[in-house]
RNA sequence: GGGUGAUUAGCUCAGCUGGUAGAGCGUCGCCCUUACAAGGCGAAUGUCGGGGGUUCGACUCCCUCAUCACCCA
């Protein structure tokens, strides 16, 4: 073996056989409980990022946990066609070449986006391989393929047949650049600077006018009315008269509507009902008229006055108030900060607009859908998140679900010259179903389906259906969905909703939902900020200069790119080095907590790249204390050493740990209770103890054989305890070590650590006695390490040892354990003494009752024995202070449980008898 | 404006149903001791955001204030 871990020549390779060898695939074992998790599909043509790395691995480590716990295993693998997303990067290519979809018309545009599908769809799946991730690749879905588009078409016309998906002329949020309707959801609203302008109307009886505050002036060609509180003392009297709005000449009335904040602006309000959506609300509630002005490129259309006609929004904001202006119909322009709503795919400026688009009649699915949650049906992990869960689901809208582009599932509903609208499969079908003769000329509706919809089926169409699958049976509802909170709305709802409706049965019994990732200094990673970490970069390093173009290129701001490559330079000066899958995965997991935000730094990571180094070299020691020795497999004449048993003691409660931990989703728990298991129990304490039983000859055989057992089948249950966390370093291990441990049969299940038993406490191996006893050997030996210490002899010095006042316990236990503190604590000899007989000057340690006397002879300066003293009293007088203060509380003794006041009273008693011996040490080394 | 969450060691975070504060990284000593210098041994560090309350006892429960973050309008 090399002497230092190298993840490089490990990981590909493992990973290869693994899928090579179908180990992904579900077992079929009968009397197995069933465990399934769906991956939340990434975008097909898209990269791995850290969040993605994250979840990842949290799904991974649950998937390799249950397959070895037994379970029929499932991690159903797939991605999504992220409709928007991916038709617009296909025609940032076109636009390349100087072309848009339109020259090359739907068909041939579609089968650009397919051709970009089959060139770039791998990048993705081939980055899940790279994390170690044990997907089913033997069944992997995609949204767009067949039985994904059956499902959508099932779900799309039962539901239009009872009534839950309709079609209807609303205000939409209108992308100005796609050219299409994007839901709430897909909406970013962030402040931004503005003004607030003041308009003066002018009344049509010529009696003087109002002035009207807006944000948005070139609206005011679409205004309906102007709207004043029924209250407002100011203006109450004008309700019902008529304004004569400027530029446009329409004649339109005063209304009386409480929306109106009599506080905000000048209490006038200007109500455009086709563009704003509380103007909206407020023409139906008045049967004002809508007056749409713009085209789908937000330019100003031919229902307005010439003038305007064909200029941009923003050009046309800029005439108009020239003109007003000029009219002196401008009142004042105050600055302003505004919300803009933003698509999050185009970045542009939304805009509300009056569009024909299908809906989804939200509310008979959203209230199953809450009891499910309500009921346990379903559990959010942490259970808070089910407070934003029912914030949205009370208040939720119905969901536009039609998008005017074309890459996605085209709507299945064709439209007669009248206009009439007929749902089915197909046109043949839609002639069948509704009995149209051949001669009705029918015409398929343009738009396709939001992403979320076929994403909405996911747990249910990925096993089968609308085919009555084995596997539907036997994985649906799944087991648990492991998420982020930013997708609560997007996707997790709108599958519980679906999933309800179309199976009866909740899609999961439980939702993980974990952090965001962020950099070292909490920023969201984001292309924009150029902060963004490839998580292959992590595994396999990356020089400064890479890293700085990668981060620098293809910005959407390209005058960003000189700060973030500053930034870049300076976080990372010598680029990153390569820390391999495993370390990044268990920086993951032990990062994973019921917090909302994942502080990402590459320290961290470089500490469990130690961490691995750690078990690598520990394994290394292991190995070269078996290979080719009898370590007692058998279980015959093998005799355990106190160390032996306590570490076997110790492992049974780490595996119950864990196990408490995965089972909760504390992967952070579970991995802290691992590293520190592993580093301090088995490498500081155990292997260091297994060294005098190993090398020293007056330990028989059988002794031997027990320790050389007890190091490598330790090592082979770390090792699969591991493995869910960190599957490459375990595998390659545990085939070094298994054969060495006893496993050795040659069936399938010996071939890779994948599908061993999750390892199990054993009532039989606890020790409490042995753990206790080892207790009192490490106090011993680390008295000793910390006097060296601190009067700076050195780690090597063997040195005499004076033992005063040993009990008989203290007695057996040193003399059963010599080996062990004369080794760890390199001793040179040990004295017993009684409590009366004279001690030269030492410096003194405490294990209970027992003085461990270290002489100063030339070795230890007295002041500095005298300051460390004075120190220890000082810390135990004011700890026996606190506690004897609440012992003296008559409350304390009369209310506490008498088994923390008894606790309280041992620790007084240990305490003061520590002080007085460490004062009677001060009183006689200061004689001297 | 409504909602959610956070505030604990220099940094990033744990701390379960209330009983003398923990980890990783970093810092400071001493050591290349025969698995590991990506290491060993030892050490330092916190009026647990402020104020009030409940309690014998509060980081933990309640109220309030402050600051920050996120979501929704």
């Amino acid at each position: 073996m090399e002497t230092t871990y190298n993840p490089q020549s490990i990981e590909q390779n493992w990973y290869k056989t693994w899928e090579d060898r179908g180990y992904f695939t579900p077992q079929a074992r009968d009397n197995a409980d069933n465990y399934c998790i769906m991956i939340p599909p990434p975008n097909v043509t898209g990269t791995l990022h850290m969040g993605h790395a994250f979840q990842d691995t949290i799904m991974d480590t649950l998937t390799r946990y249950h397959r070895m716990k037994g379970d029929n295993t499932l991690w159903q693998a797939g991605t999504d066609h992220a409709g928007i997303a991916t038709q617009m990067v296909v025609e940032r290519q076109l636009a390349a070449d100087g072309k848009s979809r339109h020259d090359l018309g739907r068909d041939k545009f579609i089968d650009k986006v397919w051709d970009w599908k089959e060139q770039s769809g791998g990048a993705i799946t081939q980055q899940l391989r790279r994390m170690g991730g044990s997907l089913d690749w033997e069944h992997e879905r995609f949204t767009m393929d067949e039985g994904m588009s059956e499902a959508v078409h099932k779900v799309f016309i039962q539901l239009y047949d009872e009534g839950l998906i309709y079609r209807g002329k609303r205000l939409v949020n209108w992308d100005p650049v796609l050219h299409t309707a994007v839901s709430d959801l897909e909406v970013i609203s962030e402040e931004e600077s503005g003004h607030l302008w003041h308009m003066r109307y002018p009344l049509t009886d010529g009696s003087g006018h109002l002035v009207v505050a807006t944000t948005r002036p070139e609206t005011m060609l679409g205004d309906a009315a102007v709207a004043v509180h029924p209250e407002d003392e100011r203006f109450k009297h004008l309700i019902g008269s008529t304004i004569t709005l400027p530029l446009v000449g329409r004649e339109i009335p005063v209304i009386g509507d409480d929306y109106v904040d009599m506080e905000f602006g000048s209490g006038c309000v200007k109500i455009t009902p086709a563009h704003d959506f509380n103007d909206y609300e407020m023409g139906q509630r008045h049967a004002l008229p809508m007056h749409n002005i713009f085209t789908v490129d937000a330019r100003i259309n031919d229902e307005c006055p010439e003038k305007y006609r064909g200029f941009d929004r923003y050009e046309a904001r800029d005439m108009i108030i020239h003109d007003l202006d000029e009219l002196e119909l401008l009142e004042k322009i105050d600055d302003h900060k505004l919300m803009v709503p933003r698509g999050d795919r185009s970045g542009s400026v939304v805009e509300p607009y009056l569009t024909d688009q299908w809906y989804v009649k939200i509310a008979p699915l959203a209230e199953p859908a809450i009891d499910a949650v309500k009921n346990g049906d379903i559990k959010f992990v942490p259970e808070n998140w089910n407070k934003t869960y029912f914030e949205w689901m009370n208040n939720i809208q119905d969901w536009c679900i039609s998008r005017q582009i074309w890459w996605g599932h085209r709507i299945p509903a064709w439209y007669d010259d009248n206009g009439k609208v007929y749902v089915a499969d197909s046109e043949a079908e839609v002639r069948s179903k509704y009995n149209l003769a051949d001669d009705v000329s029918l015409k398929q509706d343009e738009d396709v389906l939001d992403t979320w919809f076929s994403s909405a089926l996911w747990p249910f169409s990925t096993l089968g259906w609308p085919e009555n699958t084995d596997r539907l049976k036997q994985f649906y509802p799944t087991s648990v969905l492991v998420t982020g909170f930013d997708i609560i709305f997007f996707w997790v709802a709108r599958m519980i909703m679906f999933g309800l409706k179309f199976q009866g049965e909740v899609p999961f019994k439980e939702i993980y939902i974990h952090g965001l990732v962020r950099d070292a200094d909490g920023q969201k990673m984001s292309k924009s900020k150029g902060n963004v970490l490839d998580p292959i970069d992590i595994i396999d390093g990356i020089d400064l200069e890479s890293l700085v173009s990668k981060r620098t290129s293809g910005l959407m701001q390209p005058k960003m790119a000189k700060k973030i490559e500053k930034s870049t330079r300076k976080q990372f000066p010598d680029g990153i080095p390569s820390f391999g899958t495993d370390a990044l995965r268990f920086t993951f997991a032990s990062q994973a907590t019921t917090g909302r935000d994942v502080v990402l730094s590459t320290e961290r990571i470089s500490g469990n790249r130690n961490f691995c180094n750690k078990i690598w070299n520990a394994t290394r020691y292991v190995l070269m204390n078996t290979e080719n020795k009898d370590n007692g497999i058998d279980n015959t004449n093998c005799e355990y050493s106190l160390a032996d048993r306590w570490i076997r003691s110790r492992l049974q409660t780490v595996e119950d740990n864990v196990h408490r931990h995965f089972e909760s989703y504390r992967f952070d728990l579970a991995a802290q209770e691992l590293y520190s298991f592993v580093w301090e129990d088995y490498c500081d304490w155990y292997l260091e103890l297994s060294k005098p039983v190993l090398l020293k000859e007056h330990f028989s055989e059988s002794e031997k054989r027990g320790t050389r057992q007890t190091l490598v089948q330790v090592l082979e249950t770390i090792l699969r305890l591991n493995h869910p966390i960190m599957p490459f370093i375990t595998e390659e291990l545990w085939q070094k070590v298994a054969p060495l441990a006893g496993i050795t049969e040659a069936d399938m299940t010996s071939e890779t650590i994948m599908s061993q038993p999750y390892p199990i406490s054993s009532e039989t191996q606890i020790d409490k006695q042995a753990e206790e006893e080892l207790e009192w050997v490490k106090h011993f030996i680390m008295g000793i390490r910390s006097i060296r210490s601190e009067s700076d002899i050195a780690p090597g010095k063997p040195l005499p040892v004076i033992l005063q006042n040993a009990n008989e316990t203290d007695t057996k236990r040193f003399n059963d354990n010599e080996a062990f503190i004369m080794t760890l604590a390199k001793l040179e000899s040990v004295q017993f003494i009684h409590e009366d007989e004279p001690a030269p000057e030492s410096s003194i340690a405490l294990v209970g009752e027992m003085k461990i006397l270290i002489p100063l002879a030339g070795l230890i300066d007295k002041n500095a024995e005298l300051a460390r003293l004075s120190k220890e009293i000082g810390k135990l007088e004011i700890n026996c202070e606190k506690s004897n203060a609440k012992l003296g509380n008559p409350g304390f003794v009369d209310k506490a449980p008498e088994a923390v006041v008894n606790k309280e009273r041992d620790r007084v008693a240990e305490m003061e008898s520590a002080i007085i011996k460490l004062k009677e040490q001060l009183t006689k080394i200061s004689a001297l």
